[in-house]
DNA sequence: CCGATGTCAGAATAACTGACATTA
DNA sequence: CTAATGTCAGTTTTTCTGACATCG
């Protein structure tokens, strides 16, 4: 309840504006890209990055569509994102024998702990983010927005097929 | 419920993934995005013209760069924006007599008209994004949400000022 | 022949930077 | 002289298209 130490000519958005959901959605989607995006540059790593390690982690080894599909990211950039990560170490790509067309992306012993230290920073940005909320809010934001996400079908849609 | 009709070899992100707080927050944004897009692309229209004219209706005349400020599009962008609406009939854009740096842009009865209309096909966005949620879910997200923008500054930091 | 895969080059978006002339 | 304004040209970032060779 500071009493206004500036007496503020500021010029803020209008309350209706101000209130329209989706526009609330892009001002928190736009302080979250910003706070988890500088943490992984801060150590040369991407969203991306860290969205195919975790896939690798928890689903295990998979050829590149696969991935694709299932991180969102678009088959066309995941080749970019697995040169990267290839390069650093931190996972193997290798012809798949038994369709040679694919490869397999398999996550090295470097990848796991690469994985827990983007894990970290992720962690840590959602924290900031969500600093003014107490756990029970916390949580049932994320109920609502699983909620929306569950209802409006998997947010990447076309991206390929279109029968 | 359904006895899962397909089998479904599907390939869905990985639980921890779909969990975090700013990707499911991205998610929404994207759903959201569309929907309002889609729904004033049909009229020709984009966000930063419902955002410009609201900001009219509320706050009443002012200069690009006080719009600029109130809506979080970038000074540069206005123009076109303004461009626009002018040419619509919208808005009146005419040199400020006190500060002749400046344009007062003035809502037009055209564009106090066009604002209705923008602000329909905003609402009815809104329900079918939220069309999940109960009213009172709507409201707690709405609420949560807003807790977000007023800790995390005004969305759009820097965009200019530095010191 | 059709469809999926991995790859690359480039388009389309949206937000931002830099510069400039004008005026306070 | 410094700072704000309106304007424009151009960069950067992210996502998506199109094409192609390979293989099932």
């Amino acid at each position: 309840m500071s009493p206004s130490p500036t007496p503020a000519p500021e010029e803020p958005a209008p309350a209706r504006l101000r209130a329209v959901p989706s526009r609330l959605l892009a001002g928190a989607t736009l302080v979250a890209d910003r706070l988890v995006g500088e943490r992984l540059a801060a150590e040369g790593a991407h969203k991306w990055h860290f969205a195919v390690l975790l896939t690798l982690a928890e689903a295990g080894p998979a050829s590149q569509a696969g991935l694709s599909r299932r991180t969102g990211i678009h088959r066309s950039d995941m080749v970019a994102v697995l040169n990267d990560l290839g390069d650093a170490g931190c996972v193997r790509r290798d012809p798949d024998p038994a369709d040679r067309r694919r490869n397999v992306i398999t996550l090295t012993a470097t990848g796991r702990r690469r994985l827990e230290r983007l894990d970290a920073l992720i962690r840590e940005a959602q924290d900031e983010l969500l600093a003014p909320l107490d756990p029970a809010e916390r949580a049932e934001l994320t109920r609502l927005l699983t909620a929306l996400a569950d209802h409006h079908g998997p947010a990447h849609p076309g991206q390929d097929e279109e029968s």
